[in-house]
DNA sequence: TGCGTTCCGTATCGTTGTTCCGTAACGTCG
DNA sequence: CGACGTTACGGAACAACGATACGGAACGCA
């Protein structure tokens, strides 16, 4: 055996720690595989060799944001009214969305022309989806939705999820208090409406 | 005077029309100054003197597609029911993002890590905003919905627009049918959430 | 010490955003 | 008609980026 390796699985963590934080600090302009390099303490052929390209970079990027969307709405608390238990569920992935906009940027929207997650791809989110159809099971089952929960977790996931953009985005209200007031109240619709 | 001028109106009305095909065409990766320049039949400093830099490029696109959006809204026939009216709104945004898919991604996201849109550039989507509370007011007046309609008009937006977004990046069905059966469950629960 | 194998990082390539500056076009004036 | 000054144009260059070839270093072994 000859030297030993050191573009490791260990190389593979800095790499993703530090796209995370130069993402989270510089935004995705500054995101390249020159300053993921710098900041892994590793030269760039290593950074290449361990993610393959920008894309797989990105690709794992938007991995570890499912996995830490998912480990925040799994922390939640179990509501007694399963009802409570959905706007729960806006509520931290709105917070999610705020305390993380690039991040949310790269999982839902695109903000590179190289990396476009594949349907492969989507298992990515497979659980936090779970998490939502679990939590609509729970409503359906109550009796207090009618309806398919798959349908009705897809129904509410599209809907925060362009709630949490439109905020993002400061195009939903200029003010912390209108903003509120428009989730309330396209939750609260969203929600009575449902109701069978 | 020396010679006659190239770097025109004229030239912006081309490089602007070529940045429209090229995204259309290729895609966000696609353009580049130089493709949207071959394109236009110009040099690529005529590009850049028209147009200032590539996020000055992409926000005329921005602009652009904002025209495209509130023309086809204000295309669309009166309604004699003006929840009727929110049905066909929410109906021809879907069908505008589902039609200029990676233009409704320079609208919507920011497929572009130069171009963010500032306060300033939102003066773009004023007309199109305009139409929504134009209708949120019909409604209201009709006393179908209680409340206030910038408000509403805010709630609808963001509904459509996360729908549309969720739908186009192949997260809100496999299936037209499953598609269309969301896309109708969410707007009916939110319409009837809305009704006093 | 020498050798073969494996790995590492420097240096490089092609592309893209951006700009400098030499050249050429035009009006004007002698 | 020709020289001149002014202005506009675009070829060519620069910096930064994504991506990779390759020379040489590091290691185990004889």
């Amino acid at each position: 055996m000859p030297r030993v390796k050191q573009r490791t699985d260990a190389l593979h963590e800095r790499g993703l720690a530090s796209a995370m934080a130069v993402l989270a600090e510089e935004g995705a302009a500054g995101l390249t595989t020159r300053t993921v390099a710098r900041r892994a303490e590793a030269s760039l052929p290593a950074i290449y060799e361990v993610f393959g390209d920008k894309a797989g970079l990105i690709r794992e990027v938007f991995f570890e944001g499912f996995r830490m969307l998912g480990d925040d709405l799994s922390a939640l608390p179990a509501a007694a009214d399963p009802i409570e238990g959905i706007r729960r569920l806006a509520d931290a992935f709105r917070q999610f969305v705020v305390a993380n906009p690039v991040l949310a940027q790269v999982m839902f929207a695109r903000p590179f022309a190289d990396f476009d997650p594949t349907p492969g791809d989507d298992k990515a989110g497979v659980k936090v989806r779970k998490i939502f159809v679990r939590q609509a099971k729970d409503v359906v089952e109550a009796g207090r939705f009618a309806g398919d929960p798959t349908d009705i977790a897809h129904v509410f996931f599209a809907f925060v999820q362009g709630f949490a953009a439109a905020e993002s985005a400061r195009r939903l209200g200029g003010s912390k208090a209108s903003v509120d007031r428009r989730w309330r109240l396209g939750l609260n619709a969203l929600i009575d409406g449902l109701q069978r």
